[in-house]
DNA sequence: CTGGGTGCAAAAAGTTTGCAGCGAC
DNA sequence: GTCGCTGCAAACTTTTTGCACCCAG
């Protein structure tokens, strides 16, 4: 299991590298990242790896459809697994707290955008900004 | 009526500049537009008006709440008038273009959320990315 | 071996900041 | 007249790119 990626990737016919195994490993612990922080992520394992290669490493993943990314906020684009894809991001305005929408809460929205306008919801790159249960109740308390 | 925004701006303790009108009625006129896009407009306009201004000015508008940003996909920061808040913006990946969703289509998304999570819904920041029925249709014929 | 991948460093793009002069009030 | 606002330019952050060397296949 630990070795369909790689199958993957050489399927694309690209070559299977440990900086490309790194980058692979950080997305996947950190469930969500930035460039940044999964540059940071891959450094505490190796040093030798570069800002530059994690970039083009995760383009390479996203073409070829290992991982994919959602922008949660700011101009923070953020990279998950693609296997992890099908589910949308609840952020919180105040506490910054990211929380997994299952596909049941979010299928009313797509059901009715799909019915009213014709618009195929691209689910995993769904992000609802907000406030979330535990920044409502401090306020009003 | 073209009046109330420089009552609101010296309410709150802030002075009326042609800049500042000049960007208001760019974001006005643009309906949603990235800070580039909006310094483009200006420019059309004024000539001496300067990148760091607008910048400075959309904060300050956003601040004393008259006009808000959504991220409409890439890192692109998309200001709009707080007035149209409103809505929220059907961002098709293959064309590119921005539909507005009513606030009825987002509805039912909303109260699940609530329900379910207890998250409240920022609407007006709410992006949903996917495909459009034109491209849709495109597609399969 | 061969050519794709990587590191390094410089460039490009987007945004912020310090400072001196200007103009709204 | 005062002090906030603006223009200018430089700094900063984030991402991209060119090139020479290296290693996966």
């Amino acid at each position: 299991m630990s070795q369909t990626w790689d199958d993957t990737l050489r399927a694309g016919g690209y070559r299977v590298t440990p900086q490309r195994q790194l980058v692979l490993e950080a997305v996947t612990r950190l469930e969500h990242a930035t460039p940044e922080e999964i540059y940071a992520e891959v450094r505490q394992t190796a040093v030798g790896v570069n800002v530059s290669t994690v970039y083009r490493t995760l383009e390479l993943l996203e073409q070829i459809g290992l991982v994919t990314h959602t922008h949660l906020g700011h101009g923070a684009n953020t990279y998950h697994l693609a296997a992890d894809a099908q589910h949308s991001h609840l952020v919180c305005r105040e506490c910054g707290v990211v929380t997994e929408a299952d596909q049941a809460a979010v299928g009313a929205l797509i059901s009715a955008l799909r019915a009213k306008y014709g618009f195929e919801t691209d689910v995993g790159h769904l992000t609802v900004f907000g406030t979330c249960a535990q920044c409502r109740g401090e306020r009003s308390s």
